[in-house]
DNA sequence: CTGGTTATTTATCGATTGAAAAATAACAAC
DNA sequence: GTTGTTATTTTTCAATCGATAAATAACCAG
């Protein structure tokens, strides 16, 4: 039987030089390790966790059983993927930097959303918890339970307080409401990471402007909510 | 060779009476064209686009061969399916409603976003819709622009109108801020029900506060962008 | 230079995929 | 009943999927 030189060969994905040799590269386990989960989370992004391993060995430029070396499934590769989105880029200081009574509430609230949104607001992050939201995976709604307690909750609390209104317990209103204008600054990445919409080039002027109506209508929720 | 009764027979998806007649269901080309986009929809909604034909055929207690009398491809397949939840499910009276200057433009709003979350707030269309947005299948891009003209641009104008402010033409920041506020309901229905997570379970009161929130900042927006 | 370790490739498996061709049977017309 | 149409199933194919086992070659220790 013929060898089937084009089947699994990491030098001919564009199909040329098939007679060259294999110029093997050998990396310790570590380095190849941290360059499969960092191609991984692109690949996956990009393509969906439906595409092929065989697909992610070609832009690796290297054979496909590799993967296997280094990951028992598929799956597996997949569950670091998700902890290297969700977990690593996580920073904890968000929490700390919005409970900072020393500075007035709005300003707290606006440098967050700068912060987080430089943390999301990318292809990789975009897509992936667009993906894993669709197929409904445990880490996705543990995800947004972090953002409830330590993002929302917080500065509402905080929102509420700098106000001398009563804080304990938050209404479900006052949550919903958080919620919807969290949203609302989440939808302009959506729009313009996933749709590719044309939008406008001023994320500042976004977050002000989401950051001012919470303020505005704080009050008013807060009266309404516990009417 | 034995024939493999449970391969593509639509009788045993549950593995029981193999040796059951097939009580071969015979259709009008037209009712059964109708069967496979529905439950298409319903399929693709649920499992994800690169769900198998055979998948959709076994709900369909159909073979999966027949499918390929219906539709000449699964992508053609899955085009009706777009065309199904994008076009079909909108209706152009939501564009004259927004526009009708015998009532106040809040009243207007509120209705409109009532009639257009019956509309999307479910299943099959919130999936198909985010399916859509990460595939970037042009009928998405599509759609956003029929939103943005005849929903945003449209209660833009109805708002600055009311308040008797310079119209045209509406600013970047104007727009931007109107995707922001729709974008927060919009994300109520993507929490509810692609999240699933536990809502507050008054959508009265996120529409409300949302359009609220929108006419209380527009004066501000609106002279801030001119400024 | 030699031998041992292991990163990497080669080869292959069984299952599943979209799709085509041919066989069959349900229904309508007469 | 008989016949013709066509909806539906049966059978099958080549490609691709995740995964395993064996062969190979790159690097390190001596």
């Amino acid at each position: 039987m013929a060898k089937d030189v084009s089947a699994d060969n990491p030098l001919n994905e564009v199909g040329h030089s098939l007679t060259a040799a294999a110029p093997r590269r050998r990396l310790s386990y570590d380095e190849r390790r941290a360059e499969f989960v960092s191609m991984a989370i692109e690949f996956f992004a990009q393509e969906g966790f439906e595409s092929s391993t065989r697909g992610l060995a070609r832009r690796l430029n290297v054979t496909q059983p590799l993967l296997y070396r280094y990951f028992p499934s598929k799956d597996d590769l997949i569950a670091e993927v998700y902890e290297a989105v969700y977990v690593q880029r996580w920073r904890d200081e968000w929490g700390r930097l919005l409970a900072d009574r020393s500075r007035p509430v709005r300003d707290r609230m606006i440098e967050f959303y700068h912060a987080y949104t430089d943390a999301i607001f990318n292809d990789d992050w975009m897509r992936i918890f667009l993906f894993s939201g669709l197929k409904g995976v445990g880490i996705h709604g543990q995800y947004l339970g972090i953002v409830r307690e330590r993002i929302i909750e917080t500065m509402l609390t905080e929102m509420l307080h700098e106000r001398g209104l009563a804080v304990a317990p938050l209404t479900e209103e006052e949550i919903e409401f958080g919620w919807t204008m969290h949203g609302g600054i989440f939808y302009y990445g959506v729009r313009m990471l996933i749709y590719k919409s044309s939008v406008l080039n001023n994320k500042t002027f976004v977050i002000e402007s989401v950051v001012d109506s919470w303020l505005s209508q704080i009050d008013s929720i807060h009266a309404r909510a516990r009417a």
